[in-house]
DNA sequence: ATAACATATCAAATAATTTTGATACGAGGT
DNA sequence: ACCTCGTATCAAAATTATTTGATATGTTAT
């Protein structure tokens, strides 16, 4: 389909997958570098990869790089858009529409 | 893993697909039956049952029988409650905890 | 009761996501 | 420069989600 839609899904792959919505749990309780999401999570350090780099494609995670180090953190912009994405998306439109259907 | 991230991945499973998007995005506009969103999406009759489904166990649609239609609506309640799950899930935690690691 | 219709469910095929292991890359220390 | 360590990327395998077509279920009309 079109790409505003893929857009808006993106940020909320996020929060459609378990071991991701245990990442974001870590992640509440402060910034963390990978090693330590490593040692809690039952993955794989590529698979951590691979869960981080979606939560920072969404926008509800930022990365900081120190040295070897990666760090996480959420991102309290990232959130608020994501937020106020969710609620755009379930508001209804200013346009009554006529339901003209299903006549009986 | 757990089942209340499984709880919670099901409320934005709504939010992570194209055609669901799409969907909601019609909803916006009011309530609409089955026969209606079939005419305007790119998708056959079963495939629209699967994603409502996906929607109504969400939360964020809910439908409603009328003989032989089956009508469907934005639930403000839902939606609400995706909103304020997203918020809670972006939240910082009260305990600020040690980053005890990566010292160099 | 039978027929026509709207939607749901099922099973199989297809496509997308996730996991896993191997390798590459970049930073720091020696 | 070389080695080690942390993370990213790649490709293949495994798993899960989506699409598709056939059939089932329930409702209304005849």
């Amino acid at each position: 389909m079109d790409t505003i839609y893929e857009e808006h899904a993106k940020v909320f792959k996020a929060f459609c997958d378990e071991k991701r919505l245990r990442i974001l749990e870590l992640l509440r309780g402060g910034e963390k570098c990978a090693c330590v999401l490593l040692e809690q999570l039952d993955v794989g350090q590529s698979g951590l990869s691979y869960h981080m780099k979606i939560l920072v494609e969404s926008g509800v995670v930022e990365s900081r790089q120190e040295g070897k180090w990666t760090h996480y953190k959420i991102s309290e912009k990232g959130s608020a858009y994501a937020g106020s994405l969710l609620k755009e998306l379930t508001t209804p439109n200013s346009v009554i529409e006529e339901n003209n259907c299903c006549k009986r």
